[in-house]
RNA sequence: GGCCCCUUAGCCAAGCGGCCUAAGGCAGCGGUUUGCAAAACCGCCAUUCCCGGGUUCGAAUCCCGGAGGGGCCUCCA
């Protein structure tokens, strides 16, 4: 099976085929930074990352490029309100947002441009528009004509003259069709301003990301995401500006993420209903957040809801009882597992379980490959590990009495199988954060000494002792485990 | 008002015309294991996919109608 993708543009799946072979070339859209990063912001982000990782493991260059909107209406308003510079404002949320971008484990964004450092890019973008008659000058403000361009609609697929009958858009007298939108607005005073032919002013929204895309991307890209809110107006004129002045397809695949809900509406700055994922990373791990956004088809809505974390932080806990289950048994750890990094044939040992592995290997990738069904994936994930678990039982492979060279061989190799799927979505990176005490070495000792106790109680058979003990311990949030290779601790998750 | 999307077990969620008497997770219930636990494993948990029609040899999957929910039409990831 080939990779396909969902395109907005054609409202079907198609066969991945992108314009330069071997390299994918990926806009998507970055926040406006007016205000820290809310668990909206990452839903983007976390998919697309994924999307990445994805097209690298089948072997391509990925270019990704990431903007970031730094200068707009809001920006201005609140950085008034702050008492603070729109530089500084914008400076400080975009560190938020890069933080929140790195606990949650997205990678590889080749550019991250900022639209205040591509003003001349952009200039030089209206200047052609409006020499092919794209645009027209208003009062200092340029607007693009969309009644100039026949395909106007054909993103959000809509018709330009019955979306102005029941337009609810402000009609501004500048403006020849309500549609019409600003390609440059004129400065007013106290606003940030550039110099441009048509006077002091700002760019409008759109033509950034016409601008940057192709500075970093070409005329063409491979794919263009964000989320569907964006669809129109924003990509819809992002679509015809890019066009209009190149002539030539802008986008192949249009990618657009389903809305992370808030209750039974969206969760959006506007609207006020925003959890922050600063404060929601004191809660979980990241990891978390992560498992989370991608348990859910990308282009399907998700629903926000602190029960839903911990289900699915539960869940998680499997894999990482697994994995110190793995360093029990081969005495290395997982995280440090070399697994292939691109897509190929695998081979395990012969027999009925490693036939399993390898099914369900296929089983995952297809899912990937149909547009990049994650939530299809992760349930293979978690069959994967019963199938790892159910082999360790079988062969008794912690019970250093009992296991034997080769299924150990076995069990490694088709951990290696996790490994490798695991990080094709960019899951279990890095081993998890553990507590302080855990690692303290006084504690770790103590509790050490308590089990050697209560393992010489249960030698002599002085199962109230030993029980009280564990009990004890349980009271502090610590459990005890006895296995066949000794007893373990762990706190309570 | 216009355009578009969604509706699967108590909850979350795959499924894209036959392998579906429908993955996976959470919760629940039995069991194996264990001195007892924990963990792990095994089994059970939707004869049915919002409702009503239709197309088809065959539909959760396609078409029509209805009900409910959401998105966009204005800044928004």
């Amino acid at each position: 099976m080939t990779l396909r993708i969902y395109n907005t543009l054609t409202r079907q799946k198609e066969p991945f085929v992108p314009v330069e072979p071997g390299k994918v070339k990926m806009y998507t859209c970055g926040p406006t930074v007016y205000k820290p990063a809310h668990i909206g912001h990452m839903v983007g982000p976390v998919i697309f990352d994924t999307v990445r990782r994805y097209f690298e493991y089948l072997g391509y260059e990925v270019i990704w490029v990431l903007n970031i909107t730094d200068v707009d209406d809001k920006l201005i308003a609140r950085a008034r309100e702050e008492n603070t510079t729109v530089r500084e404002l914008a400076e400080r949320n975009t560190a938020d947002y890069l933080e929140c971008l790195r606990a949650l484990g997205v990678e590889g964004i080749r550019y991250m441009p900022r639209a205040t450092d591509h003003i001349p890019d952009m200039i030089r973008l209206i200047e052609g528009l409006l020499a092919k008659g794209h645009a027209y000058v208003a009062n200092g403000d340029v607007y693009f004509d969309v009644t100039s361009d026949p395909d106007y609609g054909k993103l959000c697929h809509r018709d330009p003259e019955q979306m102005a009958a029941g337009a609810r858009i402000e009609v501004s007298e500048k403006k020849r069709h309500p549609g019409d939108f600003a390609l440059w607005k004129s400065a007013k005073a106290g606003e940030p301003a550039w110099d441009s032919p048509w006077g002091p002013g700002r760019p409008g929204w759109h033509i950034e990301c016409s601008a940057m895309s192709m500075r970093y991307l070409g005329e063409t890209l491979d794919i263009h995401g964000g989320g569907i809110d964006l669809q129109f107006p924003h990509h819809e004129n992002e679509l015809a500006q890019s066009e209009s002045f190149t002539g030539k397809p802008f986008v192949r695949y249009w990618m657009h993420n389903g809305l992370l809900k808030f209750g039974q509406t969206k969760m959006a700055g506007s609207l006020g209903n925003v959890v922050n994922v600063r404060d929601l990373l004191q809660r979980y791990p990241g990891q978390t957040l992560r498992f989370f956004l991608l348990s859910t088809h990308y282009r399907s809505p998700i629903e926000f809801s602190e029960e839903r974390l911990d289900a699915l932080h539960k869940s998680l806990s499997a894999f990482y009882r697994f994995f110190d289950r793995y360093q029990r048994i081969t005495g290395e750890s997982f995280y440090g597992l070399q697994a292939p990094r691109r897509r190929r044939e695998v081979h395990i040992s012969n027999g009925p379980f490693a036939q399993d592995v390898l099914r369900l290997r296929q089983r995952f990738l297809d899912a990937l490959d149909d547009d990049f069904n994650t939530q299809g994936a992760m349930g293979v994930l978690f069959e994967l590990l019963t199938a790892l678990n159910r082999y360790a039982d079988e062969h008794r492979l912690e019970d250093p009495d009992h296991r034997q060279p080769t299924s150990t061989a076995v069990f490694r190799q088709a951990t290696l199988v996790l490994r490798e799927l695991t990080l094709v979505l960019g899951l279990f990176m890095t081993p998890p954060a553990v507590p302080a005490i855990t690692s303290d070495k006084i504690v770790s000792e103590l509790v050490q000494l308590l089990l050697d106790i209560r393992n010489e109680c249960r030698k002599q058979k002085q199962y109230a002792l030993a029980d009280l003990i564990r009990s004890r311990l349980k009271d502090l949030g610590i459990v005890v485990e006895d296995r066949p290779g000794g007893s373990t601790w762990r706190l309570e998750s």
